[in-house]
DNA sequence: GGACCTGTTGACGTTTACGTCAACGTGAAC
DNA sequence: GTTCACGTTGACGTAAACGTCAACAGGTCC
């Protein structure tokens, strides 16, 4: 029978499993994203320090810097010790300000699978016409009007 | 009655638009990222100029670095003339790889949207009772099973 | 009791993506 | 004819995000 997953992991075993380097998670934890217990001089991953960082590798993946993860981080993290009114508008501001942004990216996204689109289907008009090599095919960048934002 | 959009622009009007400097611009040509006209010394930057600056940008929003940019765009813009078979194919598997990553990025934005979702939803909770600061509620990251990804 | 693996801190190097001068040219404005 | 905005190249500086290397420590395998 399969046994249950482990409740703790080293760094090496975060390493691996993730696919960054040691130093990598070290350096995240000097910039305060993460903060695992010790055993003696060894760090000590909890579930919710691998969470965090899973949440760090996704907001690595949407290219955000690691300080703007860090306070992502604990947005998602504090918002009941921190509960102060003026804390928690500020909070839903920030919310407000990011949501933007990623909206934004997920239309940049649709956008380039769009035109990703376009390319392969000209790739392959060209591979099925036996690709004659030297009929060139106009730019679509000299297009008049174009919608790219 | 309104006069008709320019065909060329400056550097400064083309950094004015699009809030950047004309350093970063400068810097763009500078990895080939961009190769405007020149009236003697002076960049001329054309429509298919502009439209190239605009993916640029767009790529940077999407946290690309800038040689990865620089090969997007050829591939947008060169599927004509570089149009050998074997070519061809090492697009269309570069575009197999690229759309998988944006696929990802999506799907990382709806995972992160979702939870700014319930991080305002705890902060409305939390307004809504009075904010009777310096009641604890438990993070979220403690909990045993996460879909985070 | 070495060899080896895993871990630690600390210092320094590197790449990317620009910012920041400096020194100069040029055409229009007054 | 000088002031000014706008432009150029070139050199140097810098912040972020690590990589690399050194020197050391604690188990454990045989």
């Amino acid at each position: 029978m399969p046994r249950p997953p482990p409740d703790t992991w080293s760094i090496t075993e975060l390493a691996r499993e993730f696919d960054v380097t040691t130093r990598t998670i070290r350096f995240y934890e000097d910039r305060g994203l993460l903060a695992p217990a010790r055993d003696g001089a060894r760090r000590i991953y909890s579930r919710s320090d691998r969470t965090r960082l899973k949440l760090v590798l996704r907001g690595k993946r949407l290219g955000w810097p690691l300080e703007e993860i860090g306070e992502m981080i604990r947005l998602y993290d504090a918002p009941g010790g921190a509960g102060e009114r003026r804390q928690l508008e500020l909070m839903l501001e920030r919310i407000v300000r990011s949501r933007a942004t990623l909206v934004r990216q997920r239309e940049d996204i649709e956008l380039a699978l769009g035109e990703f689109d376009e390319i392969e289907a000209r790739c392959r008009a060209r591979l099925d016409a036996g690709a004659p090599a030297g009929t060139p095919s106009p730019s679509p960048l000299d297009s008049p009007q174009r919608k790219a934002s």
